[in-house]
DNA sequence: ATTTATGCAAACTATTTGCATTGCC
DNA sequence: GGCAATGCAAATAGTTTGCATAAAT
């Protein structure tokens, strides 16, 4: 299946690069259609899962929450904030062979693994007060 | 705001800890259901939440996929098999302080942590072939 | 008596999909 | 011209919620 260059499929690559901090799709939409109004956000997922599987962007799945789609494409952790959802960049290193130390894989063929910290932000932290 | 003792809470309770494995709300609500068959299903989310928050069982969200509840409550990390979606026990000591290996935390408090491996099931890899 | 919990259905959110049409290559 | 991509709307999945009623304390 050979893809096409579509302005839409540029807009959007475009938005997730210019949001840059874990963009939800609607977010992404929402700067597209500005300049792009006859976009529809189907169009807007579409492109958003392709060039998440042609590893051009980075999609973050968050249980509970609307996905993310980062513009960084390396290996690395985030943390969610339990109050308002927001998702931050963790600063640490990624541990590539983490399924080493698993004990017995019992067959199952690990490809990789997701690791997100939970609490809360500075910003509900204050809020909290 | 006092808890009751509800026959219904005792069912959902007692469907998860039968279970044991990774349940999800329909599971359970299946169970529940054949002893007491005018059960809602919202009864049974009111109640796994409220189990969970409790503390008496553990809510192992699932990104893309329905929310799992299980007996377990120590804690320990999960593979969940991208093709069938089922999610499994993974047999590795839970790193408690994996957050002080975080360089910066920029203000924010964490409280704990989510590690989910990714990777083919032995079941979905024997289909592949 | 109070007020939490239930059952039901409707609402909700995020995302996907079917289909006719458009527009890359 | 062929077929991938679009726009639109409807469908989907999982879960939550509003409300009147029932039941636990």
């Amino acid at each position: 299946m050979i893809k096409r260059n579509t302005i839409q499929r540029a807009m959007v690559l475009d938005a997730v690069n210019k949001l840059k901090c874990h963009a939800t799709a609607d977010e992404v939409y929402q700067i597209v259609v500005n300049e792009h109004p006859n976009i529809s956000k189907g169009t807007v997922y579409r492109n958003l899962n392709q060039l998440a599987e042609m590893g051009e962007i980075r999609k973050i799945e968050v249980p509970g929450n609307a996905d993310r789609f980062d513009h960084r494409c390396h290996d690395h952790y985030h943390a969610r904030c339990l109050k308002c959802g927001k998702v931050f960049d963790v600063e640490m290193d990624y541990i590539k062979d983490l399924e080493k130390q698993i004990k017995d894989a019992h067959g199952f063929q690990f490809s990789g693994h997701d690791l997100m910290f939970k609490g809360i932000c500075p910003d509900c932290q204050k809020k909290e007060k």
